[in-house]
DNA sequence: CGAATAATAT
DNA sequence: GATATTATTC
């Protein structure tokens, strides 16, 4: 309808727009500079892909932490956000333990070795606790086995895992990384010398179809990729059609396959 | 320190 | 709304 003189109204609308140099980037943070170093936010906060040996920087979101202001209750006010126990995290924290022995594993000392900003005692005494729940759980499921010979046959499979592999509906732990269903990690020979880590569990035969390159493939395992197992073993991933192994000894106990999954090389 | 329990997050 | 994860309590 009215098109003819829109180019004067036009005209003082763009005049009145704020230069390119008067506008706030869009990346501009929100917090000054004397707040990020009042409260200790890194301004860029690197990513936690730091080289071995380089302490981590502070793992939460945004690390509201050190209270070292001007003596207010205002410092108690704050919280700091919880913290999210990444891959990078639980690698130390396991290192950690391990480097220490059981014996001298406790939150503080594992917190001493971890070295990363920010990081209570606290933090760590209750991811330690879960930990702990996990290897307990661990050990029970997969109590004995003498596997030699290339593969270690558990004889106890976590109930819940056996269940939902042996039904016909999809592991819930490979549909939700977060679920506190679990494969059984057990320590398996590696080809030539050392041992490594790997879950095994047991699929049912039918559901298996064979593949030209000798492979097999399993309706739950197809396109599922670098999907975490279990949150205690974040480097523990199902890798599609590449981790599967299939020991042909053991291909019939009970009209089931053991089906090995092997941690992703890449640290 | 660690188990139990509460509080959040998904 | 249930479950998993993290925090807090004792």
């Amino acid at each position: 309808m009215r098109e003819s003189n829109d180019k004067s109204w036009f005209s003082e609308w763009e005049e009145e727009l704020p230069s390119p140099d008067e506008l706030m980037p869009l990346s501009k943070t929100l917090i000054t500079p004397d707040l990020a170093r009042v409260f200790d936010i890194s301004p860029l906060q690197r990513e936690v892909s730091d080289h071995l040996q380089e302490p981590v920087q502070s793992p939460f979101p945004v690390s509201a932490a050190q209270f070292a202001d001007s003596g207010e209750e205002n410092a108690r006010a704050l919280k700091r956000p919880r913290l999210v126990w990444t891959p990078q995290l639980h690698k130390r924290f396991v290192d950690a333990v391990a480097q220490l022995g059981i014996k001298n594993a406790v939150p503080k000392t594992i917190m001493q070795l971890m070295n990363v900003d920010g990081l209570t005692r606290e933090n760590v005494a209750s991811h330690l606790q879960k930990y702990r729940l996990y290897l307990k759980r661990m050990q029970h499921g997969l109590s004995s086995g003498g596997g030699e010979g290339g593969f270690i046959s558990v004889a106890a499979v976590d109930s819940a895992a056996e269940n939902l592999f042996t039904g016909s509906s999809v592991p819930p732990y490979l549909l939700r990384p977060n679920s506190d269903h679990f494969l059984p990690f057990v320590r398996v020979p590696a080809n030539h010398h050392q041992q490594q880590m790997a879950a095994t569990c047991h699929l049912p035969v039918g559901h298996f179809r064979s593949v030209p390159n000798g492979q097999l493939e399993h309706p739950l395992l197809s396109g599922q990729i670098q999907r975490q197992l279990h949150p205690m073993e974040p480097h523990l991933q199902v890798r599609g059609m590449e981790s599967l192994e299939m020991p042909s000894s053991n291909a019939s106990n009970g009209g089931r396959k053991i089906l090995t999954l092997f941690p992703n090389e890449d640290d």
